[in-house]
DNA sequence: GTCTATAGGCTGATAGAC
DNA sequence: GTCTATCAGCCTATAGAC
């Protein structure tokens, strides 16, 4: 049967985007991808060479979802870091809601030292990832809307929360099912505000007048 | 040749951490792993009955180096909750120093779900862990000297913090081997400060007098 | 307890028909 | 472009000598 090679390539990268996240590289079966997608497993020699090369595909698929959204943030200078902060705090969030494979992917690739990315891949995207919080950091410090503080510091601090919280979710469904966390974890939305409010202010208690209040 | 059980038993799973935690666990090789150890492959079958016994060793043996410094933090309750925040941030990063191996396979087994965990491992030792933040939090609420805030929220976004930093030290050492990265990344030790100031007064300026200040 | 040799299973890749 | 059939390699586990 003939298909649409397009549409071929399409459903391999979404497929192995969901193994790829969830078993990992190395645990990862092409059979099982191709299952997935309902084409044959020669197909991604076919299309993507190999393995290998279908993972990279996939990664700078996923990469490229965020780009642009990112770049606009970091252009847009005007609004205060406050405001700055929550809308990038609010595109990463929804990225990883809608797609929960890049947060684990970017995490079980800098688990791999980036070993299996392309430079352009490595570099370029992750650079301006990178140049999204400085950009905003700096002129909030600039501006005394902000203490001095290491961009990068904060930089990884943030990803580190935003990332793990969805790459936990599976861990803690599993402890949430056996009865072996004390509380439940908290909605991702709630997350977001709680991130959002942590940075601005810490934990500071109630002489807050940054992060913006909904009760009292 | 004859030599100590107990040395060989340890030498395995000293050389297990260190592969497991890079390459995972289906990625890891036992002969890998045998070599390292100077140990023949099949005594990973005789002391461990297999890979994946090997594996579960491995995280006992991580999860419990940590256990009673944790255990004494959640039970020594009258210093504030900054200080509190100070030496758990403290005894983690020490942890995690001293053992890169641990925050990427926690990390690891996030992602997997902790399917590979026992249910000891997995509820008992990570339940305790959760408890000690949430100890702090709570006790620090109750004397106001934090604002309300969910305990659950607050221990994922530090506990991703601190892991990510560690377990993305590959990929930024590679990343900044290519010149991909503008800004170098910060030293561990300051990276510790940056948390506890960021938990205790996110980024509001100057105003803070929770944080010990260093300069000025 | 330790080692060697080997079995047995599975995986990614390819050759070639259509 | 897609599929079937098949291969060669590798990896874990085991049987058995020492």
């Amino acid at each position: 049967m003939r298909r649409d090679p397009r549409k071929t390539r399409q459903e391999l990268i979404e497929a192995a985007a969901a193994i790829f996240s969830r078993q990992g590289y190395d645990g990862a079966r092409t059979q099982a991808i191709a299952d997935r997608a309902g084409v044959n497993k020669a197909m991604i020699n076919y299309h993507f060479g190999g393995k290998a090369g279908l993972y990279e595909a996939v990664v700078g698929h996923l990469v490229d979802e965020v780009r642009p959204r990112l770049a606009g943030l970091r252009e847009d200078q005007d609004p205060p870091a406050a405001e700055r902060f929550r809308r990038l705090i609010e595109v990463m969030g929804d990225a990883f809601r809608r797609r929960p494979e890049l947060a684990a992917i970017i995490l079980r690739e800098h688990l791999a030292g980036g070993a299996r990315l392309s430079r352009e891949v490595m570099g370029r995207h992750l650079g301006e990832f990178f140049a999204t919080t400085r950009a905003i950091v700096v002129r909030g410090v600039a501006r005394g809307e902000l203490r001095p503080v290491d961009p990068h510091a904060l930089h990884l601090s943030l990803v580190g929360a935003l990332v793990f919280f969805i790459a936990s979710e599976p861990f803690r469904a599993n402890a949430a099912r056996a009865d072996e966390l004390p509380a439940p974890a908290p909605e991702f939305a709630d997350y977001l505000d709680h991130l959002h409010h942590l940075i601005l202010d810490g934990l500071a208690p109630a002489r807050d007048a940054r992060f913006p209040r909904r009760e009292s």
